[in-house]
DNA sequence: GCCGTTTTCGGCCCGACTGTTTTCAGTCG
């Protein structure tokens, strides 16, 4: 997979033209080409193969040659002479929040700093000073900078994003003068991980709107304060931007706050074709003030279907808009079990039954308890003795359940070699058997791969869950052939999991909307080892929604009766 | 450098806040 690789280059390309100032559409037309290389669902090396290369929007000719010149050679060479012509390390400084082409250009031409330990040393040995255009506030900002970049200015998971936001959400609803507020960003387009947060506010008074945001307790520093638009910094390095708009605008504002940019790039042009001009304030014709008040009534006035914030990523959702063709998105209410679920008969905290009792809350109507197997040591797999006991115990609570099932399920670690944990003879007695691997992370993506399909193969796994292994902050996906095992998965009538764990959510959803190209159906886990967990499912609805899934892709949406026919290998 | 219901040239989304100015350029989203 050499689609980062290209994707990288181009931004390289973009930042090095952006201080050179050349063409800004020529910038930006290589940024949007990295964007969309690295958005791509599939291999950039086949769509050369099968000459697709210019349907990717936003790639012409002259793009498409550099893509294959770099697919085949690794590099570019017109980016190597490129290169040559600005110093090396000054790109890193347009890392630096606040400092832009000018001022990196600036740096270089006044005081030959080419990277960011020259430019903190010139800053220590005051040699900024008295530069035409840089003061001391200017100074500060920088150093602020190179301190924030030096931290890492590193993506939260969604499910702390989610809680981020909540707090400050929770605080200014209770001001009388908030009369709407709504996340936006790529936090409501349920993005897997999220940098910062933006909220959008409804209100005829301003002023004490932003007063009250910049003052919460969780705020470390006021970056910046308007009379319409604040962003602060959190104590744990969060930036929050707040906006308020009055009532009329609210459905602007949101669609303009929520992105992604390049979906906002490509509506305003529609629009623009359409002799309207869309700003975050409303739709304009001329003058005149045409829409703006919902996000519905815009999308209407344009003449396309209402498109969720999780596809706005301009991945052809606009196209299918216009067209009214966009998929039904899958919704947390149309789930109807979870199916990946650890009891207190392995590493789980809680009983069956209390599993069940929450689970009745939450409107299932059935579950699948899917215990570790036997080798998984430290997470109490059980071993055949126990699994009778716990088929019977099962059995037992199921006789006493009125429209509601718990069905006998298993996690079975798939080993080294891709050898299940279990023998069919035991497999075989589960209502529904999800294998995983929890071990040998570090092996090649070929072992990794045939591990993964090996199990797959097997006629008694239905699913394979988290297959790509990643956790957040500690590891990697590792890599496997996702091509290859989709394949599998369809020949075999296997599904895949998205695993809902706060930290996992795997898979992601790019992998989802390769999956339901070929037609792999998907199952949603939240795998709970606490009651609570349980409620992570809309996360995994989430990743669902973004991966373009609709009801029909999804294992438990079916009902009972339905999924058991549709699992059967 | 891309792209086409103003099509093969001439456009390319749009506005807020800051800092350094004294009317605006730079940065950001």
């Amino acid at each position: 997979m050499k689609n980062l690789l290209v994707a990288e280059i181009f931004r390289n390309i973009a930042k090095i033209l952006t201080i050179k100032e050349d063409n800004p559409f020529r910038i930006r037309a290589y940024e949007k080409a990295a964007q969309n290389i690295e958005s791509l669902n599939e291999d950039i090396e086949r769509i050369i193969q099968e000459n697709r290369l210019t349907e990717i929007p936003g790639i012409g000719e002259d793009l498409a040659d550099k893509i294959k010149e770099i697919t085949s050679t690794g590099t570019l060479k017109s980016y190597e002479d490129l290169k040559k012509t600005v110093p090396g390390g000054i790109l890193d400084l347009l890392n630096i929040p606040s400092v832009g082409p000018k001022t990196a250009k600036l740096l270089y031409e006044k005081l030959k700093i080419k990277n960011i330990e020259e430019l903190e040393k010139a800053i220590k040995e005051k040699r900024l000073e008295g530069i035409f255009g840089i003061k001391e506030k200017t100074i500060e900002n920088i150093l602020k900078g190179i301190e924030l970049l030096k931290k890492g200015k590193e993506r939260m998971s969604l499910a702390v994003a989610m809680q981020l936001a909540e707090e400050f959400i929770k605080i200014l609803k209770k001001l009388n003068e908030v009369k709407k507020i709504s996340c936006a960003g790529s936090l409501r387009r349920q993005k897997e991980t999220v940098r910062d947060i933006d909220i959008l506010v409804i209100s005829n008074n301003p002023q004490k709107v932003m007063d009250t945001f910049v003052s919460i307790p969780l705020v470390k520093e006021v970056l910046a304060k308007g009379i319409t638009k604040a962003s602060v910094r959190t104590k744990d390095d969060v930036q929050v931007d707040c906006r308020i708009v009055k009532e009329d605008s609210f459905g602007a504002a949101l669609l303009y706050f929520t992105g992604s940019k390049n979906f906002n790039i490509k509506l305003r042009q529609l629009a623009i074709k359409k002799g309207f001009k869309i700003n975050e304030y409303g739709v304009f014709r001329k003058e005149r003030f045409v829409a703006g008040k919902t996000e519905e009534e815009i999308f209407k006035l344009l003449g396309m279907a209402y498109i969720e914030p999780e596809l706005r990523e301009d991945n052809g959702e606009i196209e299918l808009a216009l067209k009214d063709s966009l998929p039904k998105l899958i919704e947390l209410k149309e789930i109807k079990s979870d199916l990946h679920i650890h009891s207190n008969w392995s590493d789980g905290g809680n009983t069956i039954e209390e599993i069940v009792d929450y689970c009745m809350k939450k409107n299932y109507s059935y579950i699948a308890i899917t215990d570790h197997s036997q080798s998984l040591k430290v997470a109490g797999g059980l071993n055949k003795e126990k699994l009778k006991r716990k088929k019977l115990e099962i059995e037992r609570i199921n006789k006493k359940l009125k429209n509601f099932r718990v069905l006998y399920g298993a996690e079975v670690d798939i080993d080294s070699e891709g050898k299940l944990d279990y023998d069919n003879d035991t497999l075989k007695e589960f209502d529904i058997v999800i294998a995983a691997i929890h071990t040998g992370f570090k092996q090649s993506k070929e072992k990794l791969t045939s591990r993964l399909i090996k199990a797959a193969d097997n006629k008694y796994v239905h699913i394979i869950a988290h297959p790509t292994g990643r956790l957040f902050g500690v590891r990697e996906a590792y890599e496997i052939d996702m091509e290859k095992l989709l394949n599998v998965c369809r020949d075999t009538n296997t599904a895949l999991e998205i695993n809902a764990f706060p930290q996992r959510l795997d898979l992601n959803d790019l992998h989802c909307r390769m999956a339901k190209e070929k037609k792999v159906k998907l199952a949603i886990g939240t795998d709970a080892h606490t009651l609570d967990q349980l409620d992570t499912i809309n996360l995994g609805v989430s990743v669902a929604r973004r991966g373009w899934l609709e009801k029909k892709d999804i294992l438990n949406s079916l009902n009972l009766e339905e999924l058991v026919k549709t699992i059967k290998k």
